[in-house]
DNA sequence: CGTTAGTTTGACGGCACTCAAAAGTTGTGG
DNA sequence: CCACAACTTTTGAGTGCCGTCAAACTAACG
């Protein structure tokens, strides 16, 4: 985290880029020298805010780069033969997307900005390059890999509705921290209808969820705007707990 | 257990254990040199059979190794706090398990033998040490988890039991057709209720699939032993096309 | 042959989907 | 600033798929 901070000896334009950047050191590995940072950030390419319905990509493009998100929010997401969109996942400010596609060089999923973001393109034939020089970054691009993987896996483990809603919302909150000044308050960068196609729900499930878990006064939320009242209980029901067996806050 | 015999005279036996090995180059890069292929085998430690019901490792495990599936089955799960099982995914016969524990070098899930099997045990030190100085080998190791990540979002893009039911059949048989002289015809390595937990059904509406999918003259089943008999119209399924509404064979 | 584990089949109930309409929100142009 | 359109969210009523419970049946193993 402090690592970009630490030295500003150098290459002080990258490393301020990068101290800023909200991926603060999750995207490249600290113990990066100096010279590799300023070979990293050489290949790298700041742009956006890209608007909201803005493409990174779609199916069976070529892969061409990586994206790693600083800020708005990417989701990735396939069409089925009947036309219904699956959302695989959503991707927050220090997340990287693109890995999809390593093998077999074509993306097999869509890329769509959400929420006006701003990326840096890391184009792959540099990285692939530069991975074989700096022994750490394949590690560190093998890590994120494995990080994202099992963070989806745990998203699906609820079995009705009102706990996958549960495990999701802990999970944006958790991805989101950094964000906000405050725990447990953030912005919901995702409409209903993406959610419930990412958790396998009607938009109508997840909005009676929602309508439940705030008349229990457990959450709060206006517009995009969401506030975790009662974590110890939203924690129960996300455990697998029946909302009408759990007791109000003390 | 198989030889480890780490001796360079046995450098011809390796190759040859390779070219027999089920998993036919396709955990190894095919460009390797014979020196890499060499140093390769070395770190490598063939075991087995195991019977049914082993543990490879468990949730919490340092990661130690990755194992590569060269007869049987492996499963690897998850159980939440009410000790339901989650089936994460099956490893058949040249894929690997451990992939879960790249980062943060501990494993997520559960991996246990469900039919006798056979592995490769490759040791992490010793991989991470060689590819490090063999460049292929890093990027083979992604693109296998790259290819089992894409692999497992197909199988959940089904709507309804019939559907999912539909895909895990071409699934399975596909990465199970190399084993088998005949297309379209294997045995299932695992239960109806694992299928169930990988699923997320019951295997009671498992059982109600397979019995309809058998009705309809789609698919044969004795024991484990599953012939696709009409592969359009249960493609037409796995599709998402009604099971009532697709006609019979021409 | 008896025990155990897995599979099949039925009855019933509940959660979530579909359809539908109303209410709220956002963006645009007058 | 307001009016209107397009979209999202909310809420309700009815239906259906799948889960649960239960019992009968079938291999598999000692």
């Amino acid at each position: 985290m402090g690592a970009a901070e630490s030295s500003m000896a150098g290459v002080p334009a990258f490393r301020h880029a990068c101290g800023l950047c909200s991926l603060q050191g999750w995207c490249w590995p600290p113990g990066l020298q100096d010279g590799d940072l300023c070979r990293v950030h050489a290949i790298v390419q700041h742009i956006g805010p890209l608007p909201a319905g803005t493409h990174l990509f779609r199916v069976d493009d070529p892969f061409t780069a990586l994206y790693a998100v600083r800020g708005g929010c990417i989701k990735s997401y396939t069409l089925d033969l009947q036309g219904h969109e699956h959302v695989r996942d959503f991707h927050l400010p220090g997340e990287l997307v693109g890995f999809d596609a390593v093998y077999p060089e074509r993306h097999h999923f869509n890329a769509q900005v959400l929420k006006a973001a701003s990326l840096c393109i890391i184009p792959y034939r540099d990285i692939a390059r530069l991975s074989r020089q700096i022994p750490g970054l394949q590690t560190r691009i093998l890590a994120l890999m494995s990080r994202d993987f099992a963070r989806q896996q745990k998203c699906a483990e609820g079995l009705d509705a009102t706990q996958q809603v549960a495990i999701f919302l802990f999970d944006v909150e958790a991805r989101l921290r950094r964000e906000y000044e405050v725990e447990y308050e953030f912005d919901l960068p995702m409409s209903h209808e993406s959610i419930a196609n990412y958790l396998r729900f009607s938009p109508e499930t997840i909005s009676r969820v929602i309508s439940r878990l705030q008349q229990a006064e457990i959450i709060r939320i206006d517009r995009e705007h969401v506030q975790i009242l009662d974590v110890a209980r939203l924690g129960l029901i996300a455990q697998g707990a029946d909302l009408k067996k759990t007791s109000a806050r003390a």
